[in-house]
RNA sequence: GGCGACGUGGUGAAGUGGCUUAACACGGAGGUCUGCAAAACCUCUACUCGGCGGUUCGAAUCCGCCCGUCGCCUCCA
């Protein structure tokens, strides 16, 4: 069994069978630095992220690129109205994001180019595509790609270019198009805007044209997977391909990924609607990051997933079973034989968890599998059938399948030496059975984020709220 | 107007022809364990998969129609 992807442009769920074997290329549309990145968008990067983690978890190898937009109208505006330069903004939020992306645990993307450091490479391909004749000038100096001279053209969105409603609305810097729905590839110079001088005249690329050339700039003309969220099938991914395969007259990208919308009360997060999350003021309220992570990776990434404080809520009750188990396994101790059906337990769970993800990363397959396995941990330590190697064992196999989810905290050993001491008081007082001062106690370490139980193996103690360890 | 996706319990959702008289998680009810609590475990919580027809020995799963929701065709993860 290997991993099948369902791939938007073909309609197909098939074999990822990457170009070079063992070795996968991944580009990943990033986020447009203008300000604080929601989590809808970021549902889209951690889908991203499962996806990473679940081909390294496979064994091959990933070189994962996700880019930064640092330069496009809003960014323009943003900077403007802020009074700051647009480098300035973008670093700002491009900081915050990079910031937020490692609460959530996402996996540190290897390359994050930006527009702005591509102008090269993004000339370059401007430049092929007017050698070609997919590309013409207009009078105020920008350049657009000819839409009418690329047969293929709205293949991925399913459009008829025949058919597409043309927005009434003609920007004047667009006006000199020789036909509505061709894009900007460079954009003309305009007062108070940034503007590079290249050899294809002065001015700023376009949106489009930025992915096709960092895409193919750091994983090759031809790459494996390109993912992004299912807004940016049409008009973006569109042009890419437009783009790059008239350009190069190669295949640009063997496998299109998209990723459905994070819904709130009914309708697709977006900050046109008014409707967004922001990490950071999640966090504020308290919300653990994994529990936000889990919130967002459990539901299937082609379906719309609905987002709000009871699934919130819930995600945060079924990371701390796992945290629980973790725990008990972790504190469990007993002096017996091997439990010998222990191996298919695991050996079973397993089989099921890369069933599920190799079924187009259906995540929510993937963890009813895991938690199958805790239900069975639980009795297991319950009954005392369990050896203390067992519950080693049961650990690192669970820790091994949160290399692909991320939700999971090993328990920590380090304490704080007033925290380890308010403990050790407690387990005094609990030896003397006297219990007005144990109860006060684990009030007390409560107070300091410590939530303690009495079990068989002693007291045990774990972090509410502790960070992903991703 | 064109194109597409989805509609499963109190909630979030798996499942896409027989293994499912529907997984997993959350929530709820009862019980076991425990000094108490928590955790955990056990039992129960959809005789049913938007509606109506059809195909089939057999359908939540395939087909048709209808209803509803969301989305794309414009910046958007």
């Amino acid at each position: 069994m290997t991993l099948r992807l369902h791939d938007t442009l073909s309609g197909e769920t098939r074999p990822l069978e990457p170009l070079t074997p063992g070795f996968v290329g991944i580009y990943s549309c990033g986020p447009t630095v203008y300000g604080p990145v929601h989590i809808g968008n970021f549902r889209s990067f951690l889908f991203a992220d499962i996806l990473v983690r679940y081909v390294r978890y496979r064994g091959l190898r990933v070189k994962w690129v996700m880019n930064v937009t640092d330069v496009d109208d809003k960014i323009i505006r943003g900077a403007a109205a802020a009074g700051v330069g647009i480098g300035e903004l973008t670093e700002r939020w491009t900081d915050r994001f990079l910031t937020d992306a490692r609460i959530l645990g996402m996996t540190d993307p290897d390359v994050v180019p930006k527009a702005t450091e591509h102008i090269p490479q993004i000339v370059a391909l401007i430049e092929e595509l007017s050698r070609r004749g997919h590309a013409y000038r207009t009078d105020d100096g920008s350049i657009f790609y000819q839409i009418s001279s690329w047969p293929g053209y709205g293949r991925l969105a399913r459009l008829d270019p025949e058919n597409m409603r043309v927005g009434e609305r003609v920007e004047s810097d667009e006006y000199g198009k020789d036909d509505v729905r061709d894009f900007a590839l460079w954009k003309g110079p305009k007062r108070g805007e940034p503007s590079w001088s290249t050899e294809v005249g002065e001015g700023r690329p376009g949106w489009h044209i930025e992915c096709s050339a960092m895409s193919m700039t750091h994983l090759g003309q031809t790459f494996d997977i390109h993912t992004g969220g299912v807004d940016l099938i049409f008009p973006h991914h569109e042009d890419e391909i437009a783009q790059s395969e008239a350009a190069t007259g190669k295949e640009f990208v063997r496998t299109w990924l998209h990723c459905a919308f994070l819904q709130m009360a009914g309708r697709k997060m977006a900050k046109s609607a008014g409707n967004i999350a922001r990490v950071d003021e999640l966090l504020e309220r308290g919300t653990p990051p994994r529990a936000l992570r889990y919130a967002l990776i459990s539901v299937h990434y082609r379906m719309a997933l609905a987002f709000s404080d009871e699934s919130l809520a819930a995600a945060a009750s079924a990371v701390e079973r796992l945290d629980n188990v973790l725990a008990a396994l972790d504190s469990y101790s007993e002096e017996r034989e091997d439990d010998p059906s222990l191996d298919d337990v695991l050996a079973n769970g397993r089989r099921s968890f890369e069933e599920a993800l190799d079924d187009d990363l259906n995540v929510s397959g993937g963890l009813a599998a895991v938690f199958e396995v805790v239900r069975e941990l639980n009795r297991r330590i319950g009954a005392r059938s369990l050896s203390t190697a067992d519950a080693r064992r049961a650990a690192d196999f669970l820790l091994d399948l949160d290399r692909v989810l991320g939700v999971m905290s090993a328990p920590t050993r380090k304490l704080e030496s007033d925290v380890a001491d308010l403990l050790e008081q407690r387990a005094a007082a609990r030896a003397a059975r006297d219990w007005a001062a144990s109860d006060r106690l684990r009030g007390v370490l409560a107070d300091h984020g410590i939530a303690v139980e009495d079990t068989r193996d002693g007291q045990r103690w774990r972090r509410v709220g502790e960070p992903s360890r991703a």
